[in-house]
DNA sequence: CGCTCACTTGAGTGCGATCAAGCCCAGTGG
DNA sequence: CCACTGGGCTTGATCGCACTCAAGTGAGCG
């Protein structure tokens, strides 16, 4: 809240305040370096829910990186419809699919009030030469993306739909827990019918499983607001 | 064929006789530039069908283009099961998944006998400092392979197994045909076992859907020969 | 010749989709 | 204040696509 507030007044981006820091920058920049990277950033841009951050068909500018509340990216196919590609949580960078192109070729919307840091790519192009930190930076960054796509896939092509959702909700968890929230309790940024969505199902098969799976004691479920009771149990079913 | 055999005694690459040079390198390279880029690249290797290019859990060293037949990555998820992430054709880029890892985290397997040009991603890295143009052409095909992959997600999660198919090959053919080969008739490189992997779906229903299209003479099957005969029918159902 | 392996085809089953109804709650207006 | 409304979510009943199980074919090969 305080950082949001902040942001919305000034719009450099002051990387070295910033929580997320370590998790969105490479921690080996020298100090003159992280200055040189930081005044390209543009400063926190806010966004309210259902509001678009991009939308596929503009001319690729930027890639951004989640500050606070979370961004879904969804591609339109041939006949109109959706599909989630990802989900981002705060620190987190999304945009990259749209590299190669010279429009977005999907689209980026904030699930909820959020933050974003907005990179440009050409300033960062010409960065990256000076520092090769940098460089490799972005590389890693983009082999993790298509990781978790090869994730995702192989989550669509061999699982169950419950264990689709138990991948899903413990991805969820850990990425939580990497930014020191709590692994346990939290609360799902997405609606019912973007879970499915993305995991290739409909609303009432996973209505049903987050039913089911609170029947069985493995979590707690009321809204959005989910409390895992059972890891052990939960991962279990995501190992089929 | 010429080129297989002459790589096999020539080990430097020689991408100026490559006739797939303009496909795998930025056409936009000064000569002595060229001549660097040149210089890193191991000459072809060659492998025959099930060999492993690398295999998960090798140390990451090199990013590969194929050269000539075709390559299969595959990821292993907890339990053992495969998972086919893609399929390779010449002048295709593959083991960029790799790159923010210490090792390869997918296994690749030649489906026959085949050649490919190894590029080892330091000496690549310290290259792209001195040559944007290169650095923009790997990001590119980051991107690229991240669109591939978020298209595949697509795929699985709102498509039906008829319209994955087709889908399919559809994209074979396209391939082909950028390459300057035909695009209504080839070999199938994979095995009926691999394309139902890939899609997410048995080898049954794989036959019965190659079956049923021959039936409806959108295409001619026998064994991995394939013709298309109705583009346009074969489209029209991958649209859904 | 007999073995294996890739592929095909058929019969029956089950998981998740579809269709349908109802609940809960926030927002809106009288 | 309450009545109404709409959207997100849940739950139940039924359907159908793709999986499973099973058998058979044919090519390649020792």
């Amino acid at each position: 809240m305080l950082i949001k507030a902040r942001c919305l007044h000034n719009a450099t981006a002051n990387c070295s305040d910033c929580l997320l820091r370590t998790l969105c920058l490479p921690v080996a920049l020298g100090p003159e370096e992280f200055e040189t990277v930081v005044s390209v950033i543009e400063g926190s841009l806010s966004f309210h829910r259902d509001q678009h951050i991009y939308t596929a068909g503009d001319p690729f500018t930027s890639i951004y990186v989640v500050k606070s509340g979370a961004i879904k990216t969804l591609m339109l196919s041939d006949q109109g419809t959706e599909q989630i590609t990802g989900f981002y949580l705060p620190a987190e960078t999304f945009g990259m699919a749209s590299i190669a192109f010279p429009r977005y070729n999907n689209t980026a919307v904030a699930l909820e009030t959020s933050a974003v840091c907005e990179i440009p790519f050409a300033k960062l192009e010409t960065l990256n030469l000076n520092i090769p930190t940098l460089q490799r930076h972005f590389f890693d960054l983009m082999s993790r993306e298509i990781n978790r796509d090869q994730q995702l896939i192989t989550l669509l092509s061999k699982h169950s739909a419950e264990e689709r959702v138990a991948s899903l909700l413990l991805s969820i968890s850990a990425r939580n827990h990497q930014r020191k929230l709590s692994s346990s309790r939290f609360r799902l940024p997405m609606s019912r019918a973007d879970i499915g969505n993305y995991l290739g199902l409909t609303v009432e098969t996973v209505s049903r499983i987050l039913s089911r799976f609170q029947k069985q004691r493995l979590l707690n479920v009321d809204k959005k607001e989910l409390e895992i009771l059972n890891f052990d149990a939960l991962k279990a079913i995501t190992c089929g």
